[in-house]
Order: structure tokens, then C-alpha cells, then sequence
DNA sequence: TGCCTAATTGACCGGCCGGTCAATTCGTTG
DNA sequence: CAACGAATTGACCGGCCGGTCAATTAGGCA
């Protein structure tokens, strides 16, 4: 049935998310929030690796170790546990990223930072490349608050580097943003079907950081405010 | 049970695709052809818009108007269906892509005629952007042949361009290639999440062109040549 | 004309899916 | 200790899903 199916077989479903019996504590008998945790453990892993449409509640059930109708009792269905994958999944998403931009010190390197930024976090969570693939798959109007706000600092800071000459005045700063964010998001999306057309035997991590330095190099140059020489031409 | 639903609701499901009677010919009683071709439009509808795991074969004959066991007939399984409009689909794309790049005439301008002519066609298909995105979700190893090919030869013309010194030299090819494609297609992956964010009250076709304007400029300007000229940190 | 093949139909199937419900079990609290 | 409420369980449901099958029917061909 399911033609999207991705890493997980039904075998060894039953052991992801298993928790961690040897705890401090041995999990006491009750626990709704030891229950509640699990559950959006497992779902989470189930739902990012054959999408929402493709995972049944059972599997989730028996992943996190739990009956299932805990699932309905703590969340009440199906379509509002994906929303609460979803919004947990997003929340720390945002955080990371907001703080990562509000920190960012100096506005001289700040694209450069941005981007290896995002790049890395992409890289060091598979999970949240795969969330968003199927978020653009399901296109709901969803979270434009935040990401709203997060563009809204992102431009600002954009437009402050041009002002102070740092970048090319010529271009708009959404477009700066998106064009890094798409720099980084597609290396990933496509990371699979890119392997499997490289024969070198060069390994992952490598070409994760040939691209990523390449994706800079291309972006900065492209941005970087045209040089007063011979053939400029700016038209 | 669908999470994943867009643009078609029960109601009009069932004129998807709907075969147009009135044509040259009334659609014989038996037309095996067009049968098959029936199933296999209204498939590819409803495949892109929900995704082929929430979508149903009972829908996809409604839509085609057509008996359900046909489609087992002509096709044998949803899976096998699911196959054959990628199949018709990815031969197409590879098709107009391969010509496009192959019959370019010059280098001179290749990798701005290659990219707006890559905009274009995702601008014009939207089909396709859809058709990718589930095909990037689904993650199986398939189609590599072609695109590999597609590749090898966008390559060689790249690399045609380096040693004639319209391009820099110190980026790996594959690497502009994989820029191209990923400024492209993030921009329609993400289309309506950016009009939903957007307040202006700019309309869609204008957005298209400032933004594939300012890609294409950094993309140009980023895998330029080094004029020699004051500050230019090559290092 | 009559046959033969293939397109077409509708009835049917086992299985799983999301969801409900009553019953039971435990922890808490008075 | 008693009582209450929430966590937990398993049995159960209607419905849909992909798929099968035998019967019917139309078209092509000798």
C-alpha cells in the first residue's frame, strides 16, 4: 500500500523510539507524560519517513510501545497529532534560527554566517529537511507568522549591509534571503538522488563541504557590490 | 483520512480530467487507447495534487470516468500506475530539458539561457514542480540514468565555458549546475508559502521576473571570473 | 455469419484504517 | 481508607482500500 516508504520496514518499527527503559527512573507504571512524549517520538519518526498520509496509527502505537488508543486520548486524533508533530518540530526550528540571527554580532560577515548557519543545521538535522519537504508537498497555509518575522529580521539586517555598501544595492534583500535558503534546502532535498549520480568515491562529508564553500563563493561574489574597474557594466 | 488534499474537494473530482465528448470523434463505446489514457491523465492529476499514497484508485476511475477494475486491467496495480505517470512525465521533462541544453546555441550566454529556460518550464508546469517534490519526499533511487546524462552534458559545456575563461575555474561544474537548478526550483517548491507572506500588493508574474532577475544576476555575477582589479581576495 | 479475443462491468473479498466505548487499573486527594 | 478521576486497555465498528473474478459485451477477422 504504502508507495512512500523510506528507511523503515515493519520489522524493526517496533524498536524506533523505544524508550530508554534504564533510565534514572524504570518508568513508572503511569506516566501521561512519559506516554505523551513517546507517542510524538514515534510519530515524528514515522511521519517524516513515509509522510503523514502513509504512516497508520497502529504503527505509531507500536513504535512508541503504547496501546493505541492512548493516541486519541492524549491527542485526540490523527490529523491534530500531526499538527502537534508539526508545531513542536517548527517551534524549535524557529527558536534556533531566530536566535541564531539575533545573535549574529557583526552585520560585516552575516550572510556568510547565515547561510553556513542554516546549512549546518540542516545537515545536522535530516529530520527538518524531510518536515519541510512535506509541508511544500501539503502547501496549507501554515506558520507565516514566524517565518514572517524571521524574513522581516533577516531583510532588515540585509538592507543595513547595503546601506553601509557591503552588498550590491541593486538587488532585493527577500531575494538574498531566499536565494541562500535555497542554496542550502535543495543540497539536501536532492542529497539522496545526488549521491547516486556521483561514481567518485569521495565521501559525504567531504562533498557536503566542497558545496557548502562552492554555494558561499557563488553567493557572496554574486552579492558583493560591483568593484569601480574596467568592464563593470551595471546596466 | 487525506492530510495531505489540495484544490480538489469530493465535489469536483469527478470532472478532473473529464473527457471532452464533443470532440472529432463521440469516444467510441471501446476505445481501448483512450481509456488508457483517461486513467492515466486523471492519475497524474490526482497523483501531483494529494500525493499517490491519499490518493485513491476508486477516485482516480471516478475522475476518469471510467470502471475501477480498468485500471487494474490496463495497468495492473496502483503501484505500476503510479510507475507509468512518472514514467510519461520524467520522459517529457527529460525530453524538453535534453533538446533545450543540447540545441543551445553559443557559450557564450549558455548558463543564463539555461537557467531562464529551466524558470520557464517550471514556471509553465507546475505539474512538474509538484511531481518532483513528492519524488524528493518519496526519496527511491530511480530515474538516475537520465538525469545523469542531462548532467554529463551540462557539465561539459560548463566546463567548455571555464577553459574559454567566461567562467571562474575554481568551482566544480556540477556544483553551478546543482546551484541553478536549486534557485529555480526552490522559488516554485516554495511559491505559495511566499505569497502568502508577501503583503504588497504585487501580483504573481511580476514577483517571477524580479526574482528570476536577481538569481540570475547573482548566479552570473557569483561564478564570474576575477577581474583583476583592487580587492579581490582570491585566496 | 459466427467465432474469438479483449474491453468492460459489477459484485465481492479480506484487511486495515481511524475512531469509539465501556471496563479496568492505578495515583491522588480528602 | 474510601472515593474520585485520569490513564490505560482491549474489544469492537463502519467504511474504505487495493485487488480478484466471473460474466457480459463489443469489435475484429476469417
Amino acid at each position: 500500500m504504502a508507495i512512500f516508504l523510506k528507511d523503515l520496514t515493519p520489522q524493526n518499527v517496533a524498536e524506533v523510539a523505544a524508550p530508554p527503559e534504564d533510565a534514572s527512573e524504570p518508568r513508572r507504571r503511569r506516566d501521561p507524560e512519559a506516554t505523551r512524549r513517546a507517542i510524538l517520538d514515534a510519530a515524528e519518526e514515522l511521519f517524516v519517513a513515509r509522510g503523514p498520509d502513509a504512516t497508520s496509527l497502529a504503527e505509531i502505537a507500536a513504535a512508541a510501545g503504547v496501546n493505541k488508543s492512548l493516541i486519541h486520548h492524549h491527542y485526540g486524533s490523527k490529523e491534530a497529532l500531526w499538527e502537534e508533530v508539526q508545531g513542536r518540530h517548527f517551534h524549535q526550528f524557529f527558536e534556533v534560527q531566530r536566535e541564531m540571527l539575533a545573535s549574529a554580532p557583526s552585520t560585516a560577515d552575516l550572510l556568510r554566517d547565515s547561510m553556513v548557519a542554516f546549512f549546518r543545521f540542516l545537515q545536522s538535522d535530516p529530520k527538518s529537511v524531510r518536515f519541510m519537504s512535506w509541508n511544500f508537498c501539503a502547501a496549507e497555509p501554515c506558520k507565516t507568522d514566524q517565518e514572517k518575522a524571521l524574513f522581516e529580521l533577516g531583510i532588515q539586517r540585509i538592507r543595513a549591509s547595503q546601506e553601509s555598501g557591503e552588498l550590491r544595492t541593486d538587488i532585493e534583500p527577500f531575494f538574498v534571503i531566499k536565494a541562500f535558503l535555497a542554496l542550502c534546502f535543495n543540497w539536501f532535498q536532492t542529497r539522496e538522488l545526488t549521491h547516486s549520480m556521483i561514481d567518485s568515491p569521495i565521501d559525504i562529508a567531504a562533498l557536503d563541504e566542497l558545496y557548502l564553500d562552492t554555494a558561499v563563493k557563488i553567493l557572496l561574489e554574486g552579492v558583493r557590490p560591483p568593484v569601480p574597474s574596467v568592464d563593470t557594466p551595471t546596466a
